[in-house]
DNA sequence: CTATATATGAGACAGTGTATCAATTAGCAA
DNA sequence: TTGCTAATTGATACACTGTCTCATATATAG
């Protein structure tokens, strides 16, 4: 793999970038630089990061994936809300040595993983 | 809420179709049928049981989503490629108990959860 | 420097999910 | 049963995400 110019930019526009993020985001990050880095190319930068364990998937049911690092951050699980996507975040209680072994023993190669509750978020209860 | 003829029909077909399936399958088997439920339809519905704890999403990281019923089927969760997209299932061991009182502290109606585990499967780490 | 395989950009494209709005229908009350 | 009313529907247009193609540009080896 070369170290090239648009996958150079691309890289370092994400790792810019802290919290939840949207390929898109990524996108008109890019185009506000003078670096002139297509959508096609932050698509692929997007899928090599994701193959290398950088960046991991975060959101459930929207139209579009958020983002985020998997580095440099305290582990972390998402709640969301059916209704309007919100979410709220809490601390990991570490299952992971519970089920990598299980998995691996299958031949699948464990990056990382998440926890995605579900349910209604306390603004939408409120609403009714 | 009324039990309309579309809803009822909506309902029908997804209590009917088992394992995974998106919006989209639910669109064609409901064409299938001589009830005539519009597109639109299915989507509100397939929001309406995903409110309810019905059904719930499964899939990240693809352009569609994937659905599936929370009941009649043990629980389990999904180990999920970031190169092929597919996916393997594995049982729970049981997390719940630990993480949903410190959410409905927060307010936070549960409806269910799933773990998300990702990484290379077995065939595409062969692929090179 | 040159050759060559890899990466890029631009735009066309397909598919998913959303919004609109007039027409229809379920449920209720008399 | 009939009529009222608000909820629901279908058809369609739409926005947006992510994919694909392919000619052009570029990183790296030798």
């Amino acid at each position: 793999m070369r170290l090239s110019q648009g996958r150079e930019t691309v890289f370092a526009v994400i790792m810019r970038t802290h919290g939840h993020f949207t390929a898109e985001d990524i996108v008109k990050a890019c185009r506000g630089k003078a670096s002139k880095v297509s959508r096609a190319t932050v698509y692929r930068s997007l899928q090599e990061l994701l193959e290398a364990g950088i960046v991991r998937v975060t959101a459930f049911g929207e139209k579009h994936n958020h983002f985020e690092h998997t580095y440099d951050e305290r582990l972390h699980h998402h709640a969301q809300c059916v209704r309007c996507h919100g979410f709220i975040e809490f601390p990991d209680l570490d299952e992971d040595e519970r089920y990598r072994p299980l998995l691996e023993k299958e031949g699948f190669k464990v990056l990382g993983h998440e926890m995605h509750f579900y349910g209604i978020c306390k603004k939408c209860r409120k609403k009714g």
